[in-house]
DNA sequence: AAAGCACTCAACCGCGAAGCG
DNA sequence: TCGCTTCGCGGTTGAGTGCTT
C-alpha cells in the first residue's frame, strides 16, 4: 500500500505558520537543539509535522538566515555553482552562508534563469543558446560540461570537470570530483591535498581540495573544510578548520 | 476602482539515502 | 543482510501581493 505517510495527518495543521507556532518552535530548539524532528511537534506542542516543522525552521526561523535580496557577487556565484553543480541546491546553499537551498531554488527559478536566457545561455547547460546541437553531439560531455563517468574496476566512479568547462570558473577553482575515499597520509597537513576518511563510499571534494588523481594549481581566495561543507563538523568527526584557521566555515 | 494577470516564495509532496536493530 | 524508520533533498504547488489594463 505505498508508503506509511511521514504524520498523523488527520492531526496535524498544514498551511502557514503562525507566530505562535513559530514561537513554539524556536523556544523548543533554543531549549533542546535541533535533531529528531520526529518527535520534536508533540515534544514541543505543536500540531504539524516533523517534516514541517523541520522546513520551517530550516528556510525561516533560524537565527543566522541573512533575508533581504541577492547581491550581484552571490548572483555570479550561485551562477558558477549552478553550472557546475547543477540543481544542487543544498551544496550551492553551502557555499552561501545565510541563505537556504529553497531560497537558492526559489531565486533561480524566478530571477536567475531569466537572466541567463537573457545572455542567450540555456539555464540549464550554461551553454549559449545557439550552439546546442553541435554541443550535444559531443557524448563525453554532460549538460554541465563534466565528461562522462568513468566506471572504475571496483564499482566506483570518478566524475571530473573538463579542463575547458573550469577555465569559464577560473577564479572559483572548482575542481569537483566524486571519487573512492582517499586516505591521505597527512590529512590536516595541507589543504590542497585535503581528503576525508569517512566511510562513505563516495568523496564529494569541495573546491581547492584536489584529490590524488588531479593535479592543478590552487589558489583561491574563499576556503572551505571538507567537514564543515558535509556538516559533520557537528559530529565527532574532527573538523580540519580548526587547524587551518585561514578556512571559512560557512556550514554554521 | 476593479478585474485579470504575473510574479514571488513559503510550504507541501514524494523519493532516495542513511541509520539502526 | 534485510526491513523499517527517519532525515534531507529537489520538484511542485498555491496563496498572497503587486502590476497592468
Amino acid at each position: 500500500m505505498g508508503r506509511s505517510p511521514c504524520c498523523e495527518k488527520a492531526h496535524t495543521n498544514k498551511g502557514a505558520w503562525t507566530k505562535e507556532e513559530d514561537q513554539r518552535l524556536i523556544s523548543y530548539i533554543r531549549a533542546h537543539g535541533e535533531g529528531c524532528w520526529r518527535s520534536l511537534p508533540k515534544a514541543a506542542g505543536l500540531l504539524r509535522c516533523g517534516k514541517s516543522c523541520r522546513l520551517r525552521w530550516i528556510n525561516y526561523l533560524r537565527p543566522d538566515l541573512k533575508r533581504g535580496n541577492f547581491t550581484e557577487d552571490e548572483d555570479e556565484l550561485i551562477i558558477k555553482l549552478h553550472g557546475l553543480l547543477g540543481n544542487k541546491w543544498s551544496l550551492i546553499a553551502g557555499r552561501l552562508p545565510g541563505r537556504t537551498d529553497n531560497e537558492i531554488k526559489n531565486y533561480w527559478n524566478t530571477h536567475i534563469k531569466r537572466k541567463l536566457i537573457s545572455r542567450g545561455l540555456d539555464p540549464q547547460t550554461h551553454r549559449p543558446i545557439k550552439g546546442r546541437q553541435e554541443l550535444e553531439v559531443s557524448t563525453n560531455t554532460t549538460a554541465n560540461g563534466c565528461s562522462s563517468e568513468e566506471m572504475h574496476g571496483n564499482g566506483y566512479t570518478t566524475i571530473s570537470f573538463k579542463q575547458e568547462h573550469q577555465d569559464d570558473h577560473d577564479e572559483l577553482n572548482l575542481d569537483l570530483s566524486i571519487s573512492l575515499p582517499y586516505h591521505s597520509q597527512t590529512p590536516s597537513s595541507s589543504i590542497e591535498a585535503y581528503t576525508t576518511t569517512t566511510t562513505s563510499s563516495t568523496t564529494v571534494s569541495p573546491p581547492t581540495y584536489n584529490t590524488s588523481t588531479t593535479t592543478t594549481t590552487t589558489t583561491t581566495t574563499k576556503a572551505i573544510c571538507l567537514c564543515c561543507h558535509l556538516g559533520f563538523q557537528r559530529s565527532e568527526e574532527a573538523c580540519c578548520c580548526q587547524a587551518i584557521p585561514t578556512l571559512m566555515c560557512l556550514d554554521t
